[in-house]
Order: C-alpha cells, then structure tokens, then sequence
DNA sequence: ATCGCGGCTGACACTGAGTATCAGATTAGG
DNA sequence: CCTAATCTGATACTCAGTGTCAGCCGCGAT
C-alpha cells in the first residue's frame, strides 16, 4: 500500500508524530476541540509550539491524520475487486475494507467519531478529505468499464453516494457504541439503492 | 418560505449585505479568494473592516450566504410534492425546485460555482451547510413514510446521496458554462440510483 | 577522534481571521 | 423634537498558521 519507512528519520518522525497525537487527543476529549490552543498542546506535549506545528500543519490534522490512509486503501481495494460485479456491489465491499482497517481499537476509533461529531471544523475537514478520494476512486471504478463517455456523472455519483454511506454507518456504529455489527450496517444502508421503486424507508430487517 | 423583511432596518442591511458582497464578489475572482483580505474588502467597498465583518461573520460567508435559503427550499418542496412518489423521484423533484431557485442569473451562478470549485475553503463551508440541511431533509422524507422504524439508516443515505447529486450536477452544468440541462442532468445523475443491477457506468444519453 | 553536514529544534517576528469593547453618530418612532 | 435603539469606526486582543534564523545533535567520512 506505502513503501515502508526504513529509514530511521521516518520511524523518528513517525513515533513522535504518534505520540503527540496521543497527548493532544486526551486534552481536546477533557476541554473540547475549539478551546485547546497550540500553546497548551505544546505545553502537554513538553516541546515548542514551532516544533509541534511542524508535525501537523493544522489543528485538524492532529486529530484527522489517521483516516489519510483510508483513500488508498479504497482505491487498492477495488483494484483487488472482481470485475464482474455492479458498481454498488463493488463498492460495499470495498466499504468494508476501509471499515475494517479503520477499526482497529473499537473503544478508540468510537472516541475520535464522538469528538469529530461535536465539531463542526472536523467534520468539514474530514469531508474535505473524502472529496479529495473521490477521482480517484471514480477513475478505478470506471476503469474496469467498457465505455467510457465523456460525463462520468454516474459514476461520481455512485462514488459520492458510497463515501456518504461510510460516513452515515460509522455514525450510526459510533452511537451504539461500537456494538452494532458493520457488515449489516453496510448492507442495510446499500439497500438504500437496492429497492429502486419502493416507496417506504424501512429497513429489511 | 421567509418572513418578508418589513422594518426598514432589515430592508437596509439586507441591501448593504448585497452591495458589500457584490464588491467583495469581483475582487474574489480578480485576485484569488485567500489572497483577499477583510481590510482589501472593506477599503474596497468604503467601510471599515469592523462594519464588514459586522455583516459577514466568516470570509466564506460573503461568498456563500447565498447558499443559505436553499435548505429552506428543499423542504418547503418537499412538503409540497405529493406523498404517492418514491422517495427517489421526490428528492428528484425537490432537487429541481432547488437548482430552480439558484439559476437566476446564469452567469453569475456559473461564476460563483468556479469560485467555489477551486478554493478549498469554500468547497469545506458549502458542504458543512449542506450537512446542516440533512436532518431537516430526511425528517420531511420520513414524515409521510407509515412506519419510522429507529435507525433512519436509509433516509439518511438517500437524502445525503441527493444533496451530493446537486453539486455533482451543478458542477457539470458550469463546467459547460450552463448550456447543458439541468433537468436532463438531474435525469442522468439519478439514473446511478435507477439501474441496480447494471454494471456499466454508461449514461443513458 | 574530530570535522563537517543535514536535519531538527526553539525562539522570535509577522500576517490575517475573528472577537470584544466603547464612544460617538444616526435613525426610527412616539 | 426627543429618546432610545441601533449602526459605525476605532482600538485592542487571541489565536492559527507562516517564515526565518541561530544553535544543537547525530551521523558518516577522513
């Protein structure tokens, strides 16, 4: 997926980049996002406020730094895919790639969607994220398709659609805790689409 | 769909808002959007930066209070459209009233939608205002729906996937300097949601 | 061992967004 | 015409983010 960091400056940066990650998120969960400054970030993390903003450009980022992978992952995953599925089939289960690799400590990643929910700055910043994915994504799934005319809008619509779902399950995990299982949120909400003439907005379940 | 402003008061801030955010619209365009600042905007438009911002609280603002109405649009729409129809060809419509309501003047709104599309930062608060719009959305969409069962997993997802339709399609529609047609976009972009079993990305065009 | 070099760090200065306050001008409305 | 609410401009402030610079530390070469 990345070319492994082998030299030494990387596994530095990369461990010290975790870290004051780490005290950062305890203070914004205790304060609130918007009231913690850099100044006391830097203070926490015991380093300059220079050397802490050299590590996360933005405010944002401390926080939002972990989903960049997710956009590779998405776009290797549906290289991996079979080509003789729809295009929303694809892209469920490419869905649960990205949910999967995401989910790694359920208590923490629940934590950090409670956190982005209260603020309005992270959410945008996150959908910012997730548009940047988006040709990317439409350019895989397309790539597999015989024609390509020139409009492309179903596919970026698909594509917007799909990101949109991820973001609604995880919602909706976050607020059950983490307990609801995610392969069925996915399904349910994929259904969404799947029932073109139904009228009523029940889930199958 | 809004009280009408009948104090002069409001009628005069609402007329300075527009002259402001006029002089403010052309420089944008002229110079770039993060290379203008309040004080180029307030000495540009003979105010002080105090009063400037006294009327646009964020810089975004001046550009995309515009926007503002269109949430309002939507459910006054979908509460007008009758109840019979799927929930796709209802959002279908409301999109419609929608982009009725934007498209003025086309120009301008071919204008404004290239500002938007290349800077970041306005791109972030168009789609935080959208997020904002959703809620209301999909409790109009459930409203007429029998049985609400807890999740709204569904509804969710489909209003999101129609709020990302209306940007799709209105940046392709400014993309061709606002030749194309919009209802025929609209057509085109809900036929994604249309066809579940097809597997090409082809449009029906 | 030491020298030199590249990158990291902290200190400082700076721009610009956005907030808050206050005194004076202006205007609505009785 | 008078009063009270509101608008304005001036000023000061916090904080995010950028840029610069000198000193330091580790690392490889001589």
């Amino acid at each position: 997926m990345s070319a492994a960091p082998v030299g030494t400056r990387e596994i530095s940066r990369h461990a010290v980049r975790a870290e004051l990650a780490r005290v950062a998120f305890n203070r914004f969960c205790l304060t609130g996002f918007d009231q913690v400054t850099f100044a006391d970030l830097s203070e926490a993390a015991g380093v300059s406020r220079s050397t802490f903003l050299r590590y996360f450009g933005t405010k944002e980022d401390v926080v939002l730094f972990v989903f960049d992978p997710v956009g590779g992952v998405i776009t290797d995953a549906l290289d991996a895919e079979p080509a003789d599925q729809d295009d929303w089939s694809r892209l469920r289960n490419v869905l649960e790639a990205a949910v999967r690799f995401l989910v790694g400590d359920v208590q923490e990643l629940v934590t950090i969607l409670g956190l982005i929910e209260q603020t309005p700055a992270l959410c945008a910043r996150l959908r910012e994220k997730q548009a940047e994915w988006r040709p990317e994504i439409v350019a895989r799934l397309q790539k597999t398709t015989s024609s390509t005319d020139g409009s492309s809008v179903i596919a970026n619509v698909r594509v917007a659609a799909a990101l949109e779902v991820l973001w609604i399950v995880l919602g909706q995990w976050s607020a059950s805790d983490g307990r609801e299982d995610l392969g069925e949120l996915l399904d349910t909400a994929f259904a969404a689409f799947s029932t073109p003439a139904c009228r009523q907005t029940d889930a199958p379940l």
